[in-house]
DNA sequence: GGGCTGTATTGACGGATTTCAATGTTACTG
DNA sequence: CAGTAACATTGAAATCCGTCAATACAGCCC
């Protein structure tokens, strides 16, 4: 039988974990929410982004609750406001991720 | 009027295409993929995938439309068969969207 | 041309995701 | 304790996504 092109081996790792967690970066809110915490001094409470996104209040919490269940921020109740703050790690798992997959080309 | 903690300026860039590559690559699938034609030495034929993956070819051929409409992929007819491979400005892309949304902290 | 092989597209189905209204919870304040 | 404010959770609707069977298309070979 002829071949187009050498057999490749197709990568064996599972990628369910890693596809989690990019998911939960695919959304333009969410981008929005982790690029405003990663630009902010300190704490951003909930509020900011309820006064600022075109969403309902219930729907900035779910998406901070996926952000939340990713690992990629935390949060911390001060009164009545909930503020939170981007995790320590969040770029270095993003990246490492990013890595596994496509292994940074070797240096020229 | 209390304050929890300084206010925030939320980040006003448009993020729906960044979302829409991020959720390109927010498939395990996909990811597999990727991983593949990163590895590979050179093109990866169609059917090396529909042999390797637990899926039916049409869904093979869905996943790498999405990867082909993201700009992640290329591909090529060589008789019957269509080799894909990895975009060279994949991993660029990629990186700058990262970058874009949370920058690189500056080295201590 | 006719049959065959590899890949893409179409159409349909089930499950997940996004969104909001309604409600619950927690904490402050008279 | 009653009332209010901020946030979370629940439930429901609309849409999107992943999957496959069926079908179409493209290129080979007789």
């Amino acid at each position: 039988m002829h071949r187009c092109c050498p057999p490749a081996t197709v990568d064996a790792a599972d990628r369910t974990a890693d596809a989690a967690l990019l998911k939960a970066l695919a959304d333009p809110y969410r981008l929005t929410m982790l690029a405003t915490l990663a630009r902010a001094d300190d704490e951003v409470c909930v509020c900011d982004f309820t006064g600022a996104l075109p969403l309902e209040q219930p729907t900035v919490s779910h998406h901070l609750k996926i952000l939340r269940e990713a690992g990629l921020v935390t949060c911390e109740r001060r009164g009545t406001w909930v503020c939170y703050r981007l995790a320590g790690d969040a770029r270095d798992r993003i990246d490492a991720t990013l890595h596994s997959v496509i292994p940074q080309r070797a240096l020229v």
